[in-house]
DNA sequence: ATTATAAATTATAAGCTTAAAGCTTTCTGT
DNA sequence: ACAGAAAGCTTTAAGCTTATAATTTATAAT
């Protein structure tokens, strides 16, 4: 290997071991992601953060308001402005204004785009189930359990 | 919680393992990467990418050619021609023409990028060990053992 | 009722990212 | 020596992302 881990092996020791975890942690998922973001556009010419969207707003039959789809894609309100444009465009979703609270934008999807979304779904289950097959159902487990541990601490240190 | 990992909840038996441990891990990974972004932006007034290519470029003391960065970082070369003219008008680092080979250019730090890059460092290091605080030593070590199988699982997939 | 505050979204500027195309330089086979 | 292929980088266009500020609407406190 020659990514970024390679950096903690000149680092001096203490504090050394969530170092070296972070940065396996960011590797492991960048090497996730940059293949499904290619594998997305290749045969469905849609790009990762469109269809991170898509997932958001499925099984949400009655939609969702733009800011609880900025907390549930951990992405700023202004990024979503852009992102529902092109869906819109596309024909996938729809804006829609809530008659009681006029400063709330709803988005749901269309038909299409559910159709469209899932058959990408599908193939996107198939491709992680494919790459996460060299790790035995106890030990995906395991390591499930452990992230959910470290998620909390992160969380724990972060809010107030 | 009700971030991206909610989706799963509504997907149905068999293969659900695996895509439950694929948000968790996206999930944990944006948790961590934008509380450390905000705090380089906060403190340093420079960006994530930057801080990652300053840290790759660390201990190179010959520095990098742009194609082994490009490698590293897991990005686009094309990417690094931006990046590297931003680092490079701010003095943090230095661009080279190679004699021997005139397609290669190399970058490595300047005095003062290596000075002002030491302190991010320690900090990064700090936020780091206290956001993972919450995880004990031996758990850390095994998530990260299990995450060099599941890495390997991935590259194996990908990889002819 | 009026004003102040907060919430929800959009606009803007700077920067990041990719894919694809293009350029220069080097290597390879003949 | 020469043509073709490959390597290394840059450019371009489209899209993503953040932070910040502005806009509109709703709520709360006089």
């Amino acid at each position: 290997m020659d990514d970024a881990e390679a950096i903690v092996r000149h680092e001096p020791e203490g504090r050394k071991a969530e170092l070296r975890l972070w940065l396996r942690l960011l590797t492991t998922t960048n090497l996730v992601s940059n293949e499904i973001r290619r594998r997305l556009r290749a045969e469905f010419n849609v790009t990762l953060p469109q269809f991170d969207l898509l997932s958001q707003l499925e099984r949400e039959s009655g939609g969702l308001r733009l800011s609880d789809l900025s907390k549930r894609m951990m992405v700023t309100p202004g990024n979503l402005t852009g992102l529902v444009d092109r869906l819109v465009a596309e024909g996938q979703i729809a804006r829609e204004q809530m008659p009681d609270d006029r400063r709330v934008v709803m988005v749901r999807m269309t038909d299409q785009g559910r159709r469209e979304f899932s058959r990408m779904a599908r193939a996107h289950q198939d491709w992680i189930a494919a790459m996460f097959s060299g790790l035995p159902p106890q030990e995906q487990m395991l390591l499930t359990q452990e992230l959910a541990v470290l998620k909390k601490s992160v969380s724990d240190c972060r809010a107030p």
